[in-house]
DNA sequence: AGCAGATGTTGCAATGTGTGGCATGTGGAG
DNA sequence: CTCCACATGCCACACATTGCAACATCTGCT
């Protein structure tokens, strides 16, 4: 910071204090940077072009942004492909019987599927997200348990050993849980490792396990594997995935289920 | 609050604030944002404008709410006596320094507290309240741990053996606590069993608790005594109780504030 | 019902920003 | 030494954003 510097900086320094501001403040002023580099707007424009195209950061009017910034708040993500999901939990809602003990993983497909279970009777609900948790628990003849622990923002989920730790005291009759892709091979994998030790524990623990995924899970590549999924007793899907991906599947285990 | 505006905001940037300001109140104000850029009006009014357009808010006179505002039931009950709350927070908010470890307890005076809150850094939350959970959670640099156990659909937190254990992990530097109603005779008493034996404990625990209690809750009379409140710092209220009140209470502890 | 003040709308001008072409300067290679 | 590649600055022009002013609505209150 003690800069105010009569050389100016070569590019790559510059590329460096670019990036370190926008993780420090989330966005960057095009002319603002001029100004403290003491170089002209076109060449911090530059910069800034260079950079985007390595996807380190998001142009915008007037500087530029974090990639991806705009994480689409959860609201929103409940919306896209929501006639996908109220399949899906139309699906999940027909294995359900009243009375019984479910578990709700965290995410906007078992959201889709807390909605579907309204009209069960005296169920017993554990969960580990907020949303379902308020949502559920506004419900008549339900109980609900929270299972808790630091929260995620990005999920508004309960994670961490807390949550893990609470997942084994409980007897669950059927485990509805999220992920983040079906990858080619057949295999269901995560974005974090908390979240795929989460799953794999509960796809393990559950009398039966179902994996949630709406068709824009298909084929994509996470970086976790996530454990035992095999144990799952099958995956609910809006949309048929490429038959090869079925098979490779239903090889290991789990039965697919298409929503209506 | 924030200066930081020798350069205005970006356009991201503002649409970002507002929606995080939605996400978090419910609904936001034309001048109120226009003043917090300093920018005229209409460029707040396109602003929403285009997130309107995306289906990321609704527009109304004045400002904008919620895409598809949900559950008036807690937000009605928390604006009644709204004013009394948000003095009740702001003094609470006083006793906070940033870095602290608070518990907030359920309720909707607890609630103010924690929006309040919102201008203070690096907190770590605790509380069983799961709207208080998924509204802080929402807020930049804080961390949440939400106390798991059996969801009480009247308070919308977790209540029972679950929570009670789980208190037990955390060191508490200032808890802020609900209670039912202050006695004519200085006593702190409480709705239910579970409620009391946690807010008894909390009283105990934290390094300093403060009871947060608005003016309806004077003089009433609930069945269960708070074990050990006087172990508490001080009670937080909107309005001065009866004199008596007041004496009574501080010749056991615990001081009276009067939030402004 | 009517009034005052706040809010929404529109057109326009001013300012700020993006883009491409071209000139300059620097350093290394031939 | 020249030549070339590269980074940078400057300029002109196109475009986007913003604020202002004038006028149309709406809201809350008496």
């Amino acid at each position: 910071m003690s800069d105010s510097q009569n050389h100016r900086a070569l590019a790559p320094r510059r590329h460096d204090e670019i990036l370190r501001r926008l993780a420090t403040d989330g966005s960057v002023g095009i002319t603002e940077l001029a100004a403290f580099f003491d170089v002209s707007r076109e060449t911090i424009r530059r910069d800034m072009k260079f950079l985007a195209e390595r996807g380190q950061l998001d142009l915008v009017h007037g500087g530029a942004t974090l990639f991806e910034a705009t994480e689409p708040a959860l609201t929103l993500r409940s919306q896209e492909n929501a006639a996908g999901k109220a399949a899906i939990g139309r699906a999940a809602a027909a294995l359900v019987e009243d009375g019984m003990v479910v578990f709700l993983d965290s995410g906007t497909t078992t959201l889709a599927v807390a909605h579907a279970l309204t009209c069960k009777q005296n169920l017993t609900i554990c969960t580990t997200s907020l949303t379902i948790a308020l949502h559920m628990c506004r419900q008549p003849h339900v109980r609900v348990h929270m299972l808790g622990g630091e929260i995620d923002p990005s999920e508004e989920a309960a994670v961490g050993v807390d949550a893990l730790e609470a997942i084994g005291r409980f007897r669950i009759d059927v485990a509805f849980l999220g992920g983040g892709a079906l990858s080619p091979d057949g295999e269901i994998t995560d974005f974090t490792r908390n979240g795929a030790e989460q799953r794999s524990r509960m796809a393990a623990t559950a009398a039966r396990a179902y994996f949630v995924l709406d068709s824009s899970k298909f084929g994509r590549l996470t970086p976790l594997r996530i454990q035992r999924f095999e144990l799952a007793a099958g995956v609910i899907v809006d949309a048929p995935p490429p038959a090869a991906m079925i098979e490779a599947l239903e090889r290991k285990g789990p039965k697919v289920i298409v929503g209506e």
